[in-house]
RNA sequence: GGUUCCAUAGCUCAACUGGAUAGAGCAACAGAUUUCUAAUCUGUAGGUUCAGGGUUCGAGUCCCUGUGGAAUCACCA
């Protein structure tokens, strides 16, 4: 139980003994105690007025001294307005402080028992990938650290798009232009090659385009009758038909993708648990649309094609299989989601998808309580908001798009160069140079994508992004680095907590420490690894302070530098831990 | 037009789910280094929380109305 919980339990005690009644749920309020007042726990009285009835200041005052009187660990306790603010012993805090110490999992929560599936990436493979797809890996990511420590069972998949009219777009300007280029002949990425060949098919087609425009043609008509795009789909249609040279093709180039993506995602630090593949899913989902048929949850029109009404609910008419009875996006959506859910017996389904799909996954959730699945509310859309630059939107047409691969050069040599100029790192090999460089590049990166709240459009300013000062990711990669150098000097001396006064700083350090599971059980409730972030940079500041004006290693009294050896060991250990759900990695010099 | 989301210091973000005088970082200015790592710390300045109403002991947070912005509403995925 940490200090909110116990103060709150007292309250309660204290309540039912001054007025005969159990406080109800909810009426027990209890927060930290702001900085500017004294005391490190405050109960706020406003609610029990009805309970004590009497004047906020006079109930303030009768639950405080009943604590003071009853429970040992409080020492002293101060009112303003209707405010009681509950100081802590020192003996309390040490013993708080002991506890955390000698639990080398603190911040994991016990097993839930419960398993959570957690879709995120899922690339088309006709584009390498870019600072959108940064923040989907990196919320992923995150979201699944972050169930774990809360005691799930997480699995991550990602579904890769890999069919589809824009793959053979690819492969068709490969054909025409390519000449027979490989990743391994012209010593590109794979997925950069193959995205390249995206982007001159475009140019094909535009040029194709302008010149039946200039025919006479209409613009709308020239785009649909483009030569190279009927060419394209019927390249679609040969596949779909499993012509053996157009296979064989895709093939080999969605496989180049998969080696350049391979490697972005190790860059990244992310890997999954399962792939899925659409190419192998795109026509599931139809059995589950004939059922709502035959069932008359969906109707058919005279064309033939199968809809879903929703227009009780206030949204539109979806349709679900088209008048040849192919399947559409919706339709596969629903077919895996019933498969993973049996497959896995899923207590939650998390999808960290864009926040452009929205109006998808609400009706996805509709349709599916329609069909009568009760587990159609355990899916969570983790829906995310774009990355926008300094000058607005990314935009391909304009080439503003921020590769990711190049992203991450860029952070590395940033990362390099600010660490050769403060020149810190003498006697460090070539390979653990290079190691820092990546940890740190990666966790500035990191950290200043996490930080923001999934929900929000983020702007990624890249000179704000490269600054490693302040409120940042090297910044707690610093702090830690600095403890660690303090405990390596401190090699051999004791560390015990307990036998000596505990500085106001450390019991506030303390008191931080103590709420950390609580913290992580509220962002995994959120799913919001940004807490978790903000959690980081509160605990490394106020470490940073402390550190600043208190001796440690050169602090004479054997038994307060045990202590203070203890605490500071013990907020590494929680730096590391909730950086760890972020994905990031702290080093122990830089 | 329907649905959903966003709006807080010059800029980027917080604010414990309704609590005290709305906090950090960056940028600006003034300081601290014979030191356990200055990628740090201290201070100054910066606010009608988009506007207006409502709910109550108490609203950045909840409910209306409006303004501004974003996404989406395909027989694309």
């Amino acid at each position: 139980m940490n200090h909110i919980d116990f103060i709150a339990s007292s309250a309660a005690s204290a309540v039912k003994a001054l007025y005969g009644t159990e406080p109800g749920p909810g009426l027990i309020q209890v927060q930290p105690t702001r900085k500017e007042f004294e005391g490190d726990v405050t109960l706020v009285v406003f609610p029990l007025l009805k309970t004590s009835r009497k004047a906020p200041e006079a109930t303030a005052q009768e639950i405080g001294l009943w604590l003071k009187d009853n429970v040992a660990q409080i020492e002293s306790y101060n009112i303003v307005k209707g405010f009681l603010n509950i100081k802590l012993s020192g003996s309390y805090w040490a013993e708080v402080l002991s506890a955390l110490a000698s639990n080398p999992e603190y911040g994991q929560l016990p097993p839930t028992g419960k398993t959570v599936m957690v879709e995120f990436s899922s690339p088309n493979t006709n584009k390498p990938l870019h600072l959108g797809h940064i923040r989907n890996n990196l919320l992923g990511w995150s979201i699944s650290q972050l169930l774990k420590a809360c005691g799930h069972n997480v699995m991550r998949v990602n579904l890769v798009n890999d069919r589809g009219i824009h793959i053979c777009k690819s492969m068709l300007a490969w054909l025409k232009c390519g000449n027979g280029i490989t990743p391994e002949s012209s010593g590109m990425k794979g997925d950069h090659l193959v995205g390249d060949f995206y982007v001159k098919f475009n140019d094909l087609f535009k040029a194709e385009v302008k010149e039946l425009v200039a025919g006479g043609m209409s613009e709308d008509d020239a785009e649909k009758n483009a030569p190279i795009l009927k060419e394209a789909q019927a390249m679609l249609v040969k596949w779909e038909q499993g012509d053996p040279e157009v296979v064989e093709l895709w093939r080999t180039m969605n496989g180049w993708v998969y080696d350049g993506f391979d490697r972005t995602y190790r860059s990244l630090g992310i890997s999954f648990d399962r792939t899925y593949y659409e190419s192998q899913t795109y026509k599931g989902g139809k059995a589950l649309v004939e059922d709502g048929l035959s069932r008359g949850i969906f109707f058919r029109a005279e064309d033939g094609s199968v809809w879903c009404d929703l227009t009780g609910d206030g949204l539109d008419r979806k349709l679900l299989l088209r008048g040849d009875g192919t399947s559409v996006y919706m339709t596969q959506d629903l077919g895996t989601a019933r498969q993973r859910f049996e497959e896995y017996n899923l207590d939650e389904m998390i999808y960290v998808v864009g926040n452009e799909q929205n109006y998808h996954f609400q009706v996805l959730k509709l349709i599916l309580g329609k069909l009568g699945f009760g587990w159609a509310d355990s899916i969570y859309h983790m829906s995310y908001g774009m990355v926008e630059l300094p000058e607005g939107k990314m935009k391909s047409r304009e080439g503003t798009v921020v590769d990711a691969d190049d992203l991450v050069v860029k952070m590395y040599n940033t990362a390099k160069e600010t660490s050769l100029e403060l020149g810190k790192l003498d006697g460090m090999s070539e390979s653990e140079q290079d190691s820092l460089f990546r940890m740190l590049s990666m966790g500035a990166m990191k950290y200043f994508i996490l930080k923001v709240d999934p929900k929000k459009t983020m702007l990624f300013d890249p000179k704000e992004s490269i600054d490693f000062n302040g409120n940042t990711g090297p910044f707690i990669q610093y702090t830690h680095a600095r403890i660690q150098s303090i405990l390596r000097k401190a090699e051999g001396l004791e560390k015990v907590a307990g036998k000596a006064e505990l500085l106001p700083k450390e019991e506030s350090v303390i008191a931080l420490l103590a709420s950390y599971p609580e913290k992580v059980r509220e962002a995994g409730a959120a799913h919001s690894p940004a807490l978790i972030a903000n959690f980081a940079y509160d605990l490394a500041k106020e470490f940073n302070q402390y550190y600043h004006d208190t001796q440690i290693i050169r602090e004479e009294d054997a038994a307060v530098r045990s202590q203070r050896l203890v605490l500071s060991e013990t907020v590494a250990r929680t730096l590391r831990h909730a950086m760890n759900i972020l994905g990031i990695e702290l080093p122990d010099r830089m």
